[in-house]
Order: C-alpha cells, then structure tokens, then sequence
DNA sequence: AATGAATGAGCCTTCATTCAT
DNA sequence: CATGAATGAAGGCTCATTCAT
C-alpha cells in the first residue's frame, strides 16, 4: 500500500521535471495528468504510486520551483559585494529570468491566480515562497542600512519586495521589461536616500 | 442570432453577470459552462445563441469588468480635489475592494495567468485595461507635478503604476491589506519629493 | 398557419438552392439547418415556415435535382442525332459533370448511402430519378434497334445503365475519368453487335 | 496505452465489432459514440482509451471489413476451378451477400458518399479496398485469357470491374437483385468473346 | 411571411482517479 | 514498483426543432 511519500527517486524526479515545464507554460488546469504521463513516458499507475493527487504534485512543483528559483538568484548575486548590488542584481537577474521565458510571469504567483480557495496545500507553498523573498530583501536592507533603526527599514524593505512582484506582473501583462528597469531605478534612488 | 453578435440584449447581460462571478471567484478554467447556464437557469443552446464560444464570454467579461472597475475608481476619487489625494485613494479603493472581495485579487492579472498564450483575445483586454490605467496614473502625475518636464515625471508615474499592481498581488498572495498601505505610503513620499 | 407546402416563393428557392450546394459538397448529414440559414441568409423561423423538417428540404433538393440533372443531360445530347450517339454522348456528359465537380459524385446515390432506411421520403427520390434515368436508357436502346424484339434490348438497356452508375462510383472512388470512358467504350461496342 | 495503440486486444475488437455493424446498418455519421459504448458496454473513457478518435475507429473498421469481405469472396469462390467460374462468382456471392444485407450496400462506397474529403484516412481504405478488388478482377481475367496479350485483357477485366459496383449500388439503390444478375450475364458473354 | 431567442438531447473528447494484474 | 484498462462525470459545442412576437 504505497503511502504516496514525498521521498525522492528517479521516477519521481522526472515526473516532476515534466509537470514542472508543462504546468509553467501551459498553467496548472490546463495541464492533464494525461499529458504529464505522456511527456515522462510513465503508466498511469506509475503516476498515482509516487502522487495521491494531481494536487500533490503541483505542491511538489511549487516545492522544488521554490529551490530552484532561489539558487538562480542565489548565483545570480554571487558575484555582487555589497547589499545594494544584490538588491539591484535581484532587479537584473529578473529581466534575464523574464525575458529568458518569454515573460511567462512567476510560478507562485500565477498559481495563486488559478486557485483562489486559501486552504488549497499549494497556495501555503505560494506564501511561503515569497514570506521568504520578503525576508531575503529585508535582510539586505538591513545590511544595507546596517546602522540604522529597524522601523524605517523594514519599510523601506517591503517597498522594494512590493516593486519586485509589481514589476514581474507587470512585465508579464506588456511582455516588456520596461517594469522591472522601472522598478530597479526606483530602488538604486531608495538606496540612495535615508530609510 | 447566427452570428453571436456582440449586441447587448437582458438574457445575454444575465450571463455575462453570472459568468463574471464565477469566473472571479472560481477562474476561468474552473467555470464550466453547465454551471453557468445552471445558475443562469438557461438551456445550453440558449447559451451558444449569445456567445459562439465560452471565450468570447471571457471577452465579454473583461470588457464589462473594466467598465466596471474604472467606474468603481471614478466614483471612489470623485470627493478627491487634488490629484495627490486622487492617487493616494487610488490605493485607499483598492485596499477597500480587495477586503470586500477576500482578496481575489484583480481579474485582469488573474486571467493573465491563467493564459499564457500572447494572441488569445482575453490577453488583449488584459493589456487594455492595464494600459488605460497606467495612462489614468500618468495623467494625475502630470497634472500634481504640472510645472515640470515631461521625462522624470512619466518615471515617477510608472513607478506607481507597478506600486499598484504589486500592492493587489501580494495582498492577494498573502490575504492581507499591508503591501496596500506600504505602496500607498510610499507614493505619498515620492509626490512629495521632486520628480 | 403554414402549411410547410411544396408551393414554390423565392425565398423557398433560395433556401433549396444554399442547401442544394452544401448537402451535394459536404453530404447531408453533416450539413446543418444552422449553416443552411446562415449561408442563405434568413432566420430560423423563416426556414421552418417554408420547409417543416430537414428531410423535406431533402426532398426538395432530390426532386429539383432530378430535374436539373435530367435538363443537364437533355442539353449535352441535344446536338446528338442518332439514338447511339446519344448514349454515347450520356457518358461524355458524365465525364464533364465529374471533372467539374471534383468528382463528388452522384447525389441520388450518395443519399441512397447516407440514408439507408427504405421508407424514408429522400430514398423515394432516389428510386424515381434512377428509375426515369433507366427508362431513359431504355428508350434510346430501343430507338437504336427499332427492328428487333424486346427482351434481347431491355437486356442490353439494363447492361448501359449499370455500367453508367458503375462508372459514377468509381469515377467517385478514384477521383479519375477511366472507369468512364472504360463503360463508354464497352457501351460502344455493345451498340454494335445484335441484342 | 495512452497512444491509442492500433494493437489488437479482445476489447478492442469488440469495439470494432460492435461499430461495425452500427457503422454499416446505420450510416458512420448517424453512429453515435454513445449508442456504441452503450452496445458495447464499456464506458466512454475506456473508448478513448483503445481510439483517439470517432476516425480511428472508422479506419479499423473498413480495415477489417477489408479483410473480412475478401474472405467472404475467397471462401466462396473456393469450390470454383476455373477463372471464369471465379468470376461469375463473384457476382453469385454479391447477389448472397446483399440479400443477406438488405441490400445496404458496399461499406466503401457508402462511406465514400459520407465522406466527400479526399484527404480523410477512411477514403484512404476506401481506394485500398476498390484497388485490391480491381486487382483481383484483373488476375483472374488474365488467367482466363491467359493465351492472350495484355491491352485488350485488362480493358475487358476493368468493364467487370465497373458492372460489379454498378451492380451493387443499383441492387441498393432498388433493393433487389436484378442489376447483379443482369451484370453476371454480361460478364459471362465477355468472357466467351475474344478481348 | 418573417424574426431570432429558447430548448434540451446529443455531438466528440478529456478529466482525475482506481484497481486488478 | 510498475502496468494500462476501466471508470463515469464533465469538458466545450452543435443538433433539429418550437414558439412568442
């Protein structure tokens, strides 16, 4: 009696991979389990030994996404020294990351757009990704404006996450990177002022 | 009706009322037909007389929330004198709209999501309705900052046309008014600041 | 009251003359009263005050076929003198006719394929027209050997006018003229031995 | 089998038998996919599962027609020694078989009159089918004037070839079997001439 | 005569899921 | 673990026909 883990293995990787690109592209309803099963060359049953539910996997998508997302950023910024060139470099990494996909948008986002209900397991994923962006820039901003207050910092942190997803939705919506250079510059100019 | 003409006529705007709710609250992939036609207390045929595809009643859909929504600003802003307090209430409606909504967030974004492919007809009322509004933005910036050039002003106007958007997203992500609050602050600081 | 009468109007004529086209190019059954009304140009009702069912404008498309097709054939034979010319001349006229309509082929026996009930009106047409096409055979078979006795001729008669809806369906079959002209030539021949 | 496998299984063949006879009886178009799972007993899904499509399922169909007719013709052309006896027999079973039939026909040729396309798979088999069947003709005509040379031969081999289908739409077209045995008389008077 | 909205059964196809092997 | 046949509700859409105006 499988128990439908979330433990990794080969087959569970590849299922993965393909309902990642197919639910990114096409969007989560759009995609059938049957086309999932057709790409990854798997039974059916295959299929429901390693998921319980459709559900379960786009809760695995959105779980390695998360990962994946963050490592891009991560060595994106790896060559910046100072907390402002990371802000900033966050700003670059998503117009390449936008422009690169044919401004498809963010997982998380277009996700929460396609399910509305609060309860569903993957919309927690959606706010625990970008609970997470939140803190990684506040994090920055405070190093940034290491010898000042937290207050004032804190909201000058949320300004910037606001900018980032304003930015992607917005490049999203034109299929332009106008938004996020928009969005870049107003950030280098808060850096620049006091918190 | 061969041709499921675009004309406005009670059954075919009682459809569109029903589907409009559906769709917000469900998506447009999760809303079938049948129960649109269930809650219209119509007959499947009856449907396909008004509209020859369930897209161009996506169509239909947008292009009356748009009228609705614009209505919805222009009334919220109509006690508003200055252009300041306009763009300011920009955000003090959107904080209001998006509590009484559950934070379903904006149906344009949504859908943009939900359809990924550039040419289809929804995607067009998508940028529409983002142009018209980041147009109505630009214009009250211009109108606060009348004495100056034109450049740094339409900047700072972008810049709180993607505070807007990024304000409803992650309300919407995190079911929760304070990015709202956060952009609306911070536009306050960038209308008192030079352009 | 509308007696849904065979009585011939213009606007009747239109309608059979759109469906005269589509039922021939595209078959009967996938030819729909909505297409019909649509091509031609009035309503719905309008449609069902002329005809009071799909078959009866079946029917009326069979019976001004019929006499179409005969008109077709007595014009191509009128510049024939004698009566073997004439069937020679029947099968000349069959090789146009399939040339020119991309050999669709007959649509006496196309419906006799689609409709395979006996007692449907539309079979009746069917049965009439090729009964008057076999008695129209006859008659020049006889013409052409005025001197002999019946039996032998109505024989030979029967044989000409199976090679005619032989060669029709093959014709049809292939898309090509050779079974045409092969009954033709056999025809010939037939004209010139002794019944 | 999410391909849809044209792989033989039992459920599959019951399929095709069960269309078969609602195909042939009924008319392909006048065939629903309901009546048959219903006849069939299985559930749409697990039709889709052995047929991506309505066409697919016609092509198996006339795929297997092909071969069962042909064996019907060799099965009772067996007990015949000569060529000739083997042609006259053939037409002595088509006068069986379509009395047996209720005169419905050839299910090539009425699915070539269903389906005018020529681009469509069934018309595909429909050609194979009336190739093969012309090839047969021929042999068999070449065996019976084996002393002969080819021109006059394979002319002779196509008139029998057209009074076999010309014989069998108009035995359908008047529900009985005087075109059949009008057309095996001839065909036996051809074959005791020289060609 | 003519209109065209309304009906509801039916069209072909895909959905997520289960289960015997 | 893997297979893939089976399920049946649901998907979007078209059908021939009726009826109030």
């Amino acid at each position: 009696m499988p128990e439908a883990a979330s433990a990794s293995s080969p087959a569970r990787d590849e299922i993965v991979s393909v309902a990642a690109d197919l639910f990114y592209q096409q969007g989560y309803h759009a995609t059938g389990i049957q086309q999932i099963i057709n790409e990854a060359g798997i039974a059916k049953g295959t299929f429901y030994s390693h998921f319980k539910s459709k559900e379960e996997l786009g809760v695995a998508w959105l779980q390695r996404r998360h990962t994946q997302w963050n490592g891009w950023v991560e060595k994106s910024l790896a060559s910046k020294s100072t907390p402002r060139a990371k802000l900033l470099g966050i700003f670059e990494f998503i117009e390449q990351w936008m422009s690169d996909t044919e401004f498809r948008g963010c997982a998380f986002l277009n996700t929460a757009s396609e399910i509305p209900s609060g309860d569903n397991p993957m919309r927690a994923e959606v706010e625990s990704h970008k609970s997470d962006l939140r803190e990684k820039v506040r994090g920055l901003v405070r190093e940034h404006w290491a010898s000042e207050s937290g207050a004032g910092v804190s909201r000058k942190a949320d300004i910037i996450f606001v900018l980032i997803d304003g930015a992607i939705v917005q490049a999203q919506t034109f299929r332009d990177p106008w938004p996020i250079r928009a969005a870049r510059k107003e950030t280098k100019e808060l850096l620049s002022s006091s918190p």
